[in-house]
DNA sequence: CCTAAACCTGACGTCAACGTGAGGTACGTG
DNA sequence: CACGTACCTCACGTTGACGTCAGGTTTAGG
């Protein structure tokens, strides 16, 4: 058979784990063509896919929300509920961003005053 | 025996459950007195901790590390390894804050695309 | 003294995103 | 056709920060 990408390659490619991406395929994030054989067949725009759902996940999108918000990310069409859901998700990211930021102005602080601190003991 | 803060007041006050606090305290994050019956007993200064605790959290520290981090957060006083954590922890929330921000600009495309093509449809 | 609410210590359950074998099959190169 | 590597499907293990139930004790108030 003339295989396009088996699911080593696109693992190397991508840089998830083989285990990874039968994962995804189990939550139904990531099809794949199969050979006679059984073994799974990707299609060259499965990288994109699986590039796209790891930048999901970094977002601290579950993976129930990923297969929800996915076919409108892809496709550009989107129901009303879709659209609310994007928009709670943008919005959750953004007060996480402000936590963050908060931390790390905390801990900014924190290795100016320990800095100061061992600086004045030279 | 006059109490300063039992647990369940501590957990009112600081938004975290009562389960959340004796975690804490089996992690090592978080010292109690006891009454002579055995139940906790907080100082005020513990708000002041709890909340810390869970900035550090939030940015995504492991138990370990704050407890690790924990004294010179509040004494100022370092050691290099200690300061070297502390910068490693701030880099991870700042790399952390550019994934985020990455994956919002994202979605915000997303949704600029699927309420452009609703509009269109209207 | 009696009671209801708050508290105590174990100790097992949860959830997500995989890791990690076990045991067997497919592929392709010599 | 042999053989080494990549692949397959279960299915149980892992980690962190708690949730939750069980069974018993302490506390504050009337």
């Amino acid at each position: 058979m003339t295989c396009v990408m088996r699911i080593g390659q696109l693992a190397r490619r991508s840089g998830v784990s083989v285990r990874a991406l039968r994962y995804y395929e189990e939550q139904r994030l990531l099809e794949s063509a199969r050979t006679p054989g059984g073994q799974r067949d990707y299609p060259d725009e499965a990288l994109e896919r699986v590039q796209l759902i790891q930048d999901l996940f970094a977002a601290g999108l579950s993976s129930r929300t990923v297969v929800e918000l996915l076919p409108c990310v892809s496709t550009g069409v989107a129901t009303p509920a879709m659209v609310d859901q994007l928009i709670i998700e943008r919005d959750r990211i953004a007060a996480r961003i402000q936590d963050l930021t908060r931390a790390k102005t905390k801990l900014g602080r924190v290795i100016e005053n320990v800095t100061a601190a061992n600086v004045a003991q030279d």
